[in-house]
DNA sequence: GCTTTCGCTGAACGTCTGTTCAGATAGATT
DNA sequence: AATCTATCTGAACAGACGTTCAGCGAAAGC
């Protein structure tokens, strides 16, 4: 027994990454052994590295790659004028992309200790660049007059704690919706910041 | 080789303790082995099974104590009058009492996953204590019309989020002291509720 | 000083870990 | 029809895992 009916690197290759990403969310990475997620995929373990190199760089590739995926949407977003509206504009956009997105979420803030040195790095470099988009809109605001703010990196800091709970709580059959949490948070964040 | 000189359960219990919080909060529960605790410890392996009958069972006791002595300390805090000094008050002692024991916070909050069902249970009991007594508050003043939140639940574990984020970046030597964090959580707080 | 108890060692247990690799087979190419 | 290549198996590797336990030496009780 060896290659299976249809069986495409194409195929697999995702499968892979979608069972590894599913089983790390729920179990963590260091709870979640290769086997385990081979027979996921319903492979047996030595097929996984046709897919990755090591285990290792298959978490660092799942948190680069959702954190690239963040920034990279991030920035395609058409800002509008004044810092009100934007900051409303970074809040919708990180509650839906988040909500979209939980299990990578999840990893993204629970495995960084799980990363190696080198790996570590990258991905620090990365959050930190979307803590600074944000701090920007923060900065801005100051400025102009729109926010009240002692502390423009203590409330970005403040501001993204606040977000980044929504996923561990909100429940998609629950008794809020979406839209009505988008609403809310945004009401507690533009007072939060004065304005 | 055995007794070592001078021994006692008295003084390796808490040693026992100490290195199994310090090593799981950094490098998490399913990461750190038995022997790496002991080895810290400067013990052999078998020797900690003298303290706790398993591994799970150090992780739910270590979780459970924190948990414990947070609601014991919250219930002894005398609160003033007054839905918006009652909120000061616990915004304030959260801070203080979180950011004096980082390393179980790090734990209540990362480590759940690794609970068995029986113990996660518990665990997420003894949590939830905690939100319905910050939930109470957030009601009293919904209702003497202190606040303007239009669902203290959700506002409760938005705050909650919000304050669970300090030990992630505070320093203890870095560029702002605990009384000022404190200062300016509460004044985003505040306002955030809309009081 | 003798005995009992306490705290620990060191080895062993069966199982699981990440990773490698020769060999096998299905599908694509010619 | 024959050949080649991509995909996967199944076994093997050395080491680490949580946990148990007989035995031993130091401390405590008498």
């Amino acid at each position: 027994m060896a290659r299976k009916q249809g069986s495409h690197s194409e195929i697999t290759g995702p499968r892979v990454r979608e069972a590894a990403q599913r089983l790390i969310a729920r179990h963590g990475y260091a709870a979640v052994s290769m086997r385990q997620i081979a027979a996921e995929v319903g492979v047996q373990a030595g097929a996984l590295y046709l897919y990755t190199p090591d285990k290792q760089t298959m978490l660092f590739d799942l948190m680069k790659d959702h954190l690239t995926e963040l920034l990279a949407a991030w920035d395609e977003v058409v800002l509008p004028e004044g810092a009100i509206p934007r900051l409303e504009a970074f809040v919708r956009f990180h509650i839906r992309f988040h909500l979209a997105r939980p299990e990578a979420v999840v990893i993204a803030y629970m495995e960084m200790r799980n990363l190696e040195p080198e790996n570590h790095r990258a991905i620090e470099a990365l959050r930190h660049g979307y803590e600074d988009r944000l701090e920007k809109i923060l900065i801005e605001g100051q400025g102009a007059g729109d926010f009240q703010i002692p502390d423009t990196r203590l409330a970005a800091m403040a501001l993204l704690s606040m977000l980044n709970g929504i996923p561990g709580w909100f429940r998609e059959d629950g008794r809020l919706s979406r839209g009505r949490v988008e609403r809310i948070y945004w009401n507690m964040i533009r007072r939060a910041v004065g304005a």
